[in-house]
DNA sequence: CGGATGGTTGAAACCGTTCAAAATCTGTGG
DNA sequence: CCACAGATTTTGAACGGTTTCAACCATCCG
């Protein structure tokens, strides 16, 4: 009835970069059981709010962004399953963007004094954790080159692999369909792009048959063009070689 | 002849976080003595390098860039005395962008040991330089809204609203000048804007007076009206606050 | 003084936006 | 099962911010 060890996607994770003791794996799974029910769109944190816990996301999906006065958005970050506002966030005072569920989610909230306790008696789990926040650090700079230097079509492409990658790292992919946690507005948003011609971006992907997508249902219909549209580098990621080949039995 | 305590740019930096005890201070001059000096426009790592040392800017400046198959360049970061490349980054074994200087500089050189040995016996002073890596975190995200949803005019202000606060935290401004570190060919791969819109953006600051820039030397002529200009959000930079009360004596 | 680097300007072309409307889909309640 | 509202996707047409191309100018420095 209770959470399954296998199934804690926190777990799961951080499995991509180490292991994780059974130990370790014992205290995850304590963190994780007083998880939140979220309805769609919900601000987790929003910008100004002191943040004392940390969240995680257990199922469903959310994303960080910020709002300008007048009312332009930009996402900087999807926060799939495993996923968590960095450790750092929350040793901050006052936050200076939001984080809001883009569907229904489950939410679990870590209280600061178990993140204390971690870093100070579980080292290699502390250090485990610093690597995932790496490479959300690497996908933020990934990010800056997408919106700086790409073009529509290139960002676009650019999202979809990158979403497909992350979610197949994480065994949410079913051969080459997944869902993705966002709308076409979300993508626009994202990418600094309106939404009219992300959907035009969208159509072109179709249309050479390097895609299918369909409300959120994605397939990707060719591995090579799809990332070479993209000029995808295929370093960023670093963990992503991992998990491809490590296919739990 | 040899760098002095107070002249040590890192321990500045890292003061502005929180107090550096007498001894932490100690341990940080012996780490920067042997600082390499390079000439303007040259790597300091490589895309593609192992990062097996943490470099530590302590004079001049430099920035984290990622280029382009076609050679289109996008840059993610600008950094300035005291600022180092992530204690992450160089726990990752390939670098997955380049870091050069911009104008002629020092770098400090850090092996690895002397980093782990910090992060085993100094928790304070590892907690401090954890504070100012959240910091860059929060700065990666407000560049991604500025490139993202930002107007070509809002942007250029932003920039150059930032840079001045950033190095006034560092007391490298006299009065409302300062020498920012990068051209306008820079600030156009910085902006995700071509050099000659970057161009006019910077003639328009100047034609309303909210600035003057003769090369590299920038003059804030209207505090209020230029980060206005920007849609600049005055929490991203957490620090920031304190250093402007802290005035040493 | 000549060569290099960086800044400035004009005109035309283009990519992406904005505005506006229609089509499709989903869930809800009658 | 249909009607209806709300959200999301789709399409067309006109506009405009930004880029591109192509000069020209200024400054610095050996």
């Amino acid at each position: 009835m209770g959470t399954h060890s296998v199934n804690n996607p926190w777990v799961r994770k951080l499995r991509l970069f180490a292991e994780v003791s059974v130990d370790d794996e014992r205290f995850l799974n304590d963190l994780v059981r007083n998880a939140r029910t979220m309805s769609a769109r919900q601000d987790i944190i929003s910008q100004g709010d002191l943040s004392e816990c940390l969240y995680v996301i257990i199922e469903g999906a959310a994303c960080r962004y910020k709002m300008l006065p007048d009312g332009r958005r930009q996402i900087m970050a999807f926060l799939l399953p495993g996923d968590s506002c960095d450790v750092h966030t929350f040793l901050m005072k006052r936050m200076d963007h939001s984080i809001a569920t883009l569907v229904p989610s489950r939410v679990a909230v870590i209280p600061r004094f178990a993140i204390l306790e971690m870093t100070e008696q579980r080292p290699r789990l502390t250090r485990i954790f610093w690597w995932s926040t790496m490479v959300d650090e690497a996908i933020l700079r990934e990010w800056i080159v997408v919106v700086g230097r790409r073009t529509a079509y290139e960002r676009v492409s650019h999202l979809l692999w990158e979403t497909y990658l992350r979610l197949a790292a994480i065994d949410s992919t079913s051969g080459s369909s997944c869902e993705v946690p966002f709308n076409q507005t979300d993508m626009a948003d994202t990418l600094g792009l309106s939404l009219v011609h992300v959907n035009r971006s969208v159509r072109r992907l179709k249309q050479e048959g390097l895609i299918s997508l369909e409300g959120r249902r994605l397939t990707i219909l060719d591995r090579k063009r799809l990332p070479a549209a993209a000029n995808f580098d295929p370093d960023y990621l670093h963990q992503v070689e991992m998990p491809i080949s490590r296919v739990a039995g």
